[in-house]
DNA sequence: TTCATTTCTTGCCATTTGGCAAGTGCTTTT
DNA sequence: AAAAGCACTTGCCAAATGGCAAGAAATGAA
């Protein structure tokens, strides 16, 4: 508990959370819609995706428990979003709607400032992946993603996990084989 | 004028900000250090660039002008920063410091809006770049960029677009061959 | 359990991209 | 103007990754 909050405030904000429950292949956001909620995942795992211009599947992002799930730019700027968000397990989480939320950014600074480094935070790790993406070899990659986010592993599938790093699943396969060697 | 804020508001936050002047190559920041000011670009282009673990220059933005630039992650959360920023052209710009910045943010709802739609539009933006990346061939990311970002073109280096682009400076060359023949 | 479906692996070969080093041309310095 | 430096191009070949299709393994359904 290092939040920079009073416990006062900490029940404030979460008397306005609710309860939402998701069995596994549930979508909490599908493309084309609005994202509303604002989900903090108290249990379970949840990943990103999209589909580019060929019509391909591809994984953006992984949620494990404890974080908050949300499209940003949908979010933020009341558009559509383009990205799905999918339950791979059954989840379990507390949401918060657009103007709730808000209403809580503009009564409590703290709270502010904790969403504003949520998103900074994330987009940071965007930015990390992005640059092994550019400079580091497939290998090396998974070799990261391994050693930095095992728990991806126990619960996403390997072709999902493949398009994350920016790789064929058959690439990941064989370069799976060759660690499974050492 | 699409700013949801009145003349006064706006006159308000500009008086906050001071006048800046870079010449070619200049630095607006230097990785190692904390990034201090939010700098309104008014004229001039300007890029940032970090090196990966192998020692290599890798381009990781370009502002053109009418942008904001800043290094979020350093700024907001007060440490150092990985990355460089740095005048591609001589440069004119507005800035402002982070504290005087966040009195204007908690007294000034429209502009912390605004600071948060730069934020998430970058965001967004990097999280077109990362896709592209991971499933566009080299010649198409380089047909986009042009077809999207000519100024680019015009200010930076071609090894900076390459590195910008998650290629060689050698595969830009030869794509930009073969693009000339058509 | 058995069958069907999906996921993952593997072999073979093609394509893309990179590495290096030499060469060209432009710019800056003296 | 000559020399030096930098940016860019190009040829040759190597390495990394992908595409496809078949098979193996795991999972889920009946």
């Amino acid at each position: 508990n290092n939040l920079p909050a009073s416990r006062q405030t900490l029940t404030d904000i979460a008397e306005h959370f609710e309860e939402k429950n998701f069995t596994k292949s549930d979508y909490f956001l599908i493309e084309g819609q609005e994202n509303n909620d604002y989900l903090f995942l108290a249990d379970g795992f949840m990943r990103a995706f999209t589909f580019d211009t060929d019509g391909n599947e591809v994984t953006t992002y992984f949620y494990p428990k404890n974080r908050v799930v949300f499209e940003a730019s949908s979010f933020f700027t009341r558009t559509i979003s383009t990205e799905n968000i999918q339950a791979v397990t059954d989840c379990k989480g507390y949401s918060i709607t657009f103007e709730k939320l808000n209403i809580l950014f503009h009564s409590i600074p703290e709270f502010r400032e904790f969403g504003r480094l949520m998103l900074v935070k994330e987009f940071s790790a965007y930015k990390h992946r992005t640059l092994e993406l550019i400079n580091k070899s497939a290998e090396e990659r998974y070799a990261n993603l391994v050693n930095s986010n095992k728990e991806i592993f126990q619960y996403a599938q390997l072709k999902h996990i493949a398009s994350y790093l920016g790789m064929t699943d058959t690439s990941l396969s064989r370069i799976r084989k060759e660690f499974s060697k050492k």
